[in-house]
DNA sequence: TCGATATTGATAACTGTTATCAATATAGTG
DNA sequence: CACTATATTGATAACAGTTATCAATATCGA
């Protein structure tokens, strides 16, 4: 059963890459994550084993990881990208609060089907797909339902 | 009929701020364009008219125009920001050319009806989306029908 | 006209990311 | 196992896009 190390390993060997022990550290904190990392966020967890890693590795590692197809990239709002899992991970959409930055994940088949008779009505053939929805989630309408912006 | 210099004009006499020739300038060539504009783009065109007015300047104006909901902020897949106009215009999803970057616009019924009933099901209230579909167009599959990534 | 204060342009500073480079590690070969 | 070509590393400089600072100036209500 082929795992990220695994795929992660015959990537690198059929660019002529090699597998070193800070790209394997940075894989396994990437995967110990479940849901989006910033770049932040792994660094300081990354640190916290190993001070002598380099913010660069980091940064080339995580476009490795992206071009193999165990991570992709999103961008936020807020302008910070973020790295998500990609690999034994079905795709999905977000639902994100704006308040409180809770981020819920969630499918609809309909949606894609949707999506995809709009690439042929265009002539585009879909490779793939953001949607983020954008709202106020129940805890903070009810924490702050007197708030007028909400 | 109220306009969008209106509108700006209002809203800087609520804030307490100043409505300017400057700021007159950036909201005109913002709205000479139709679709989405980055800053450099603006930027060359403002300073073909008018070359002493400073880079700041046009940073601090487009957060004003954002704030007043004339403009939209958008992170496109490359990082780029770009801005949009947001006043008198339907809302619309975007359909994206990986390969030439040419963007088309739609919008479709079903799938907003959809992504309503998703947030509710959440708890979610739902203020606003994104959805970005990533594709090729059919120009690009054309020339380069031969060419392995598309 | 006057004056409080918002605005401006120039530029320094800052943030997130990438390029550079000399020292070092990897992995295939003999 | 040793050797060697070359990929990788960490430190740091460089870079791009954006924001903060500040003294000079413009706005606008009184």
């Amino acid at each position: 059963m082929l795992n990220e190390f695994d795929l992660f390993k015959d990537f690198l060997h059929q660019q002529n890459l090699r597998w070193t022990p800070q790209r394997k550290m940075i894989l396994e904190i990437f995967l110990s994550f479940e849901g989006h990392v910033d770049i932040e966020t792994l660094h300081k967890k990354i640190r916290a084993k190993d001070p002598s890693l380099g913010i660069a590795t980091l940064y080339r590692t995580l476009k490795l990881l992206v071009d193999c197809e165990l991570a992709e990239t999103h961008t936020f709002q807020n302008g910070r990208k973020t790295y998500e899992r990609m690999f034994h991970v079905r795709h999905h959409d977000h639902l994100i609060c704006t308040h409180c930055e809770k981020t819920i994940e969630f499918e609809h088949p309909l949606i894609e089907k949707y999506q995809v008779e709009i690439c042929e009505a265009h002539g585009f053939t879909l490779k793939s797909h953001k949607m983020e929805l954008f709202g106020i989630c129940n805890n903070c309408r009810m924490k702050n339902n007197n708030l007028p912006f909400l």
